[in-house]
DNA sequence: AATGAATGAGCCTTCATTCAT
DNA sequence: GATGAATGAAGGCTCATTCAT
């Protein structure tokens, strides 16, 4: 799947990065306070800091910075995440990976919820592209899962891997979607052990 | 925490039942088809069956639309639940309940995700109006589950209980929301029985 | 060539005459004063007398107005040519059918100069439509000559009809165009006799 | 009628000749294309080869550019009707100068149809001047009449020179503006024959 | 109670022009 | 002299909402 590609009239790459993540940095704000569709376009070019002329120099269409957004948001939880690629292949090495995954939504829990709630607006091609980096994220936890698997630290059904992958997933989307309720009566350690423990109790044999 | 009340200029309450019955019903295809921002007011007073004049005899504001809707879904989902309210306190009685919410989640996917990706945009008090339902469900499996644990067939420490209600609520919209990736690999079957387990001998001793 | 269609969410179809009307009225003043590309959308609707908002109601893009006004002249013209619809097969006639053409546009110059400065405008398919009724006009003219030479009244190549009842048109037209230089020099009286002389002394005997 | 002038920051005259031929001659083309008000300056520059910063240092406005491109047709048609400026007072003579203006003009047809389009929209002073040069095409073919009646070539009345002269000019332009549905029935050859009979018949006793 | 024409604030986007480098 | 990033006024168009009939 190609990078969904923005075009920009201006030339000097190294500009183009730097005014895209101004204006990534500010519409995510701006995104979490009243959503993508209730931003103006003037809002975002304010936020970043510029006019809404040069706004339009960096990107074509207000899609496109909903893409920014979600292309950079991606890319921050997979770089946070890419420590994790460790050869531990112990059972606690999977409770490590759940742990920094859970930790990363909790730092970054509001760009998540813009994630989430706003992708579908996306045009088709950019949101197939968002797709598979999420599909991305699913197979780094089932390779994880996999290596214990083989190392003889877990039983598991074959089926179950990528089940299992989604739910980590969806588990840490859940402290981020339903922060309202859950922090109320959990600290992030806490729900980390008990979802971890219900993860890996209902997996092993 | 009081119904949030959408006012209408029409007196005879049951016509307002009625129509609004009808709009709800027109405007969830809409929402799901191109979401709340986008659909107009035109389309779902068309697609309702009145005029533009006469729909906003019943509603006040656009978001009033949404609510509706919302508030449908929930009456939709709590209805078709109902039926689980019995005393069965077995392990079983409890398998039996989720596997029936999963069923629901199924056949009303496309409202649960409407519901989900488009209610940030209620207005606050209708937001948090929505929350309570969403909560009151979570009490519902709490009830479910705490019964099992008080007729001696689930153990579970009491912190998990409430956890592991948001549990069930969450892998099941979790169905809805990934049916993209799931349902390639997954029946409903399997995926209920899977997560059943999941669920059940994690929490159980 | 079927009319090109203009969509209205208005349902009366008189209405829709009326305003449209009123549209092409007010548009064709600012076109003349400051050319269609200068003139805005806001300008033409409160040329109008009504709303920006309205305005749209009865047009999808601006180029309809555009349409509307070619559409009009057009028909103004056609309509005030009807009466020459005679059968007089005389030289005379024809003269007089030219003297005609000549006042009509006498009289209505601003609005031709703007329909051969602006049609290129118009959309593909209006454009071609407009074309048709220009080549409409030039059949009008041929029939009235073929009337003549097959009363024995005009001789005339074959070839040269058409190339007459252009010549006919374009003369016409160079009133409306050049007026800025022959009006110091000629009465429409003048130019009338002037241009009906050469056209008939140049095609007969 | 002094010549427009359009300024520029440079101060080498040789290159702002230079440059201006590349922006007249870049833009011929994209006028032709598109029009006037459908180009942006940043189009012109491209086709001109150099930055648009550059643009302006060799015009102030866009309209400039279209002068700059009317006066260079202009010029260029005057430079290949001078060669007609012969001694040769006779009827033949005035045959050959049409004919050879139609040729230029079916050469130039493009550029004919820009110029005549698109002049309107230069300001006042610069549309003036324009005009004028329109004139001084007809007073050259005024001269070439006269000439043929001094020679006792010709006899057309007093009145009718002007109008014969403007006629040969309209005649020419017919050619390009209405080529869509000339060139489907004449070639330029026969065109030039019938009109030119037409006109010269028209007038002689 | 129903209709639908009218309204206008406000949105996204373009593009002529400037000016620091 | 050349460059091209920055600017912001202005344009076309949409759509939630109202109100006279």
């Amino acid at each position: 799947m190609p990078k969904h590609e923005v075009k920009s009239t201006v030339k000097d790459e190294e500009l183009v990065q730097k005014r895209r993540e101004q204006i990534s940095r500010g519409a995510v704000k701006l995104f979490i306070d009243k959503g993508f569709h209730r931003t103006t376009t003037r809002e975002i070019a304010k936020e970043a800091g510029f006019s809404i002329g040069t706004l339009y120099e960096y990107i074509r269409t207000k899609e496109d910075v909903l893409y920014l957004v979600c292309d950079n948001i991606y890319n921050e939880v997979k770089f946070r995440l890419s420590e994790l690629d460790n050869n531990d292949n112990t059972v606690e090495g999977l409770r490590v990976a759940i742990a920094r995954y859970y930790e990363v939504i909790d730092q970054m829990s509001d760009e998540f919820l813009v994630m989430y709630q706003e992708s579908k607006s996306l045009p088709n091609e950019a949101l197939r592209y968002v797709l598979t980096k999420e599909l991305e994220m699913v197979e780094q936890f089932e390779i994880i899962i996999r290596k214990c698997m083989e190392a003889g630290n877990l039983h598991i059904g074959p089926d179950e891997v990528s089940l299992t992958a989604h739910h980590i997933l969806v588990s840490g989307q859940m402290w981020s979607f339903r922060r309202w309720a859950l922090r109320k009566q959990y600290t992030l350690q806490r729900y980390t052990k008990i979802q971890t423990d219900l993860i890996i109790k209902g997996v092993e044999k």
